[in-house]
DNA sequence: ATCAACAATGAGACCGGTCTCTTTTTGTTG
DNA sequence: CAACAAAAAGAGACCGGTCTCATTGTTGAT
């Protein structure tokens, strides 16, 4: 072995340019690729800090630039598929315009949440990418605003803050999913969600802090009241949070007297869950239950019968977000902007027009 | 608004020390929480810190101090369901022990994985947990070591170089459920990965750079050795890394004369894969053929019939990677030590005993 | 009363880069 | 060949913290 091979090579600027016979900052220069070098000195400089294996301190750099060159991202739950595929999205645009990424999750804990908030602009993140837990709870978005860093919301809207935001046309697509349901002949149909406190009833959609659900579920109830259905304290089903919370909301909900026709599931994770209760208490989809689910999960056309689902474009919605967030930081400036992408009902078969009884 | 509102509040120690009448050092000290105060100056600093705004730069704070309070982690595929629970794993201990996670996605690819490896070390992240792409190419692993990084190996193991590891029995599983296999008939079985270059045909094991399926290669094949089964270059199928090259490769092997009457799939996406096909082309699962899967993924169990599965301890194994590392940065010393998670093969009905034709 | 021991604070170097400003070298031109 | 502009290199401050060491103030034991 290389017997000038330091231990824990802190090989610095300095020692390139004592080896190199240059002063620091002509070193620097090179090492740093700014100012102007001659191609001579450049090559020696050069090949000293190859000699000594030289790594920049990315973070000494940091401090002086003030750019770290990281993005911060809190989602609420990497293991949800959603937001798994939305971060490919996210991490794919911002490698590609050379920024790394710093995850965390927060589990949908505003509380955790802020936290992380609080913890990568410590870190000097360059910006943020928050997929927030609660709309109203907001006051660190504005500390990440007054932190001078850019910020893009991700999947959910809030209106308290002004802020760069990617979101899908949520109240919409329920809108139409729920008409359609009802032209189907579904007089009861219930919406469960992971979001809200758990074992609390549903009263107003203002108890959704979570922005994209919220809009649902206003779209929703709005196409019920136009349609006259009878809604029910039961109709929307919220807190279905853990896996073992989720099932037993569904179990009650598929045992109650007055089943629902037909569910709508807030995301993937519910709608596999009511797959599984439905099997286990021999309920058939869609003979004796519709469903559809937000979110076209992979294993959702594979299923007997596959699952109706509204295609949210996810990859996108991560795209979109980081290369708004990338064009801030290359200073666009200018008024904040909400993109709303198109989703679409892909129809399979787990959604039956229902029997005049 | 407060009028002293500054804009980019670039607050620091300096300025808190004016306004509480004191010296950088104090209160430096009282927050950064170290060294000896009194209380009352602390409270003076207290009170000035937070009527200011005061956040602290970790940025700097690491500079000195040598330690960044982040681990790197790079992963293969973050969409893949393996990779983002066992990266919840991870996330989860990391947290708890104060550290932030800086995620690389490599995409399988060793190039981006040596450069997210050469980036996260040279923003000097504190540890490192990688699931290389190629056990053989591991250079900037050592250089990792060098760096005097802790790093952990997450899944795949290299025998190449000394380095604390977490894995399943891989090889082991594949033994069993291989045996199994054939003890209920099937004389013709392939077995299915995302790992080795699109395109080409298996060889030997030492062509699959992925540590872990290389693994199961080696039981699968050393087990059909011993059991006198006629293996074909069809027998192990490689390279299936796009959704688009999968659904090829299965359906050429689908379709081909000597179709394989069982199939292992090396990961819940390319099982997920085989469904489809088999779907498509109207290829009956167990009757025509028997398909065994690796990981447990949620949707497993729902599917008509449902896969059996190897259950691997995904979610523990990001644990425990995680918790080794942070053992490392704590000071932990001695040997590098190589922790296998023992699997589960969890029968459900998508395997059927062979009749004799 | 004297001095040791320790608590509390201050002064300033330091981490590893960047960057401004100054000095030296080089090259061009009348 | 002097005169001057431009190019190249150097000196040293700076970023925002930490940390060592020196200084001052307080207490208790002799």
């Amino acid at each position: 072995m290389n017997q000038n091979q330091a231990r824990n090579t802190p090989v610095t600027v300095a020692d390139v340019a004592l080896k190199a016979g240059v002063s620091k900052a002509t070193a620097a220069r090179v090492l740093g690729g700014y100012g102007i070098v001659s191609d001579r000195t450049r090559e020696a400089v050069a090949a000293a800090a190859r000699a000594l294996d030289y790594h920049p301190n990315e973070l000494a750099r940091s401090m002086t630039t003030g750019r770290s060159g990281t993005i911060g991202v809190v989602v609420g739950d990497i293991e949800n598929p959603f937001f798994s595929l939305a971060m490919r999205g996210i991490n794919d645009v911002a490698r590609q315009a050379g920024f790394t990424v710093v995850l965390i999750n927060s589990g949908e804990d505003a509380e955790i949440e802020k936290d992380a908030v609080r913890t990568l602009l410590t870190k000097r993140v360059d910006g943020l990418i928050v997929s927030p837990a609660d709309v109203n709870d907001i006051e660190h978005l504005r500390q990440v605003a007054r932190s001078g860093r850019a910020l893009v919301l991700l999947d959910r809207a809030s209106e308290v803050v002004e802020v760069d935001t990617v979101v899908a046309n949520d109240r919409q697509a329920a809108e139409e999913i729920t008409r359609w349901l009802i032209r189907l002949g579904h007089r009861r149909i219930a919406y469960i969600t992971g979001c809200g406190d758990p074992g609390q009833r549903f009263h107003t959609p203002t108890d959704i802090t979570t922005g994209s659900v919220r809009r649902r579920i206003e779209g929703f109830l709005d196409v019920c009241q136009k349609e006259h259905l009878e809604l029910t304290e039961d109709s929307i089903q919220i807190g279905a949070a853990t896996p073992d919370h989720t099932r037993r909301t569904i179990t009650n909900m598929l045992t109650s007297l007055q089943r629902p026709t037909a569910v709508i599931a807030s995301d993937s994770v519910i709608g596999l869950e009511v797959f599984k209760v439905c099997r286990e208490l021999r309920v058939r989809i869609p003979k004796d239950l519709s469903l559809v689910s937000f979110h076209d999960a992979d294993w959702t056309s594979v299923t007997s019968p596959p699952v109706t689902v509204v295609r949210q474009p996810v990859y996108q919605l991560g795209e979109m977000a980081a290369s708004m967030l990338v064009k801030r930081l290359n200073g666009s400036s200018g008024q904040p902007s909400c993109i709303v992408l198109e989703t679409e009902v892909v129809e399979r078969a787990s959604v039956a027009r229902l029997e005049q009884s």
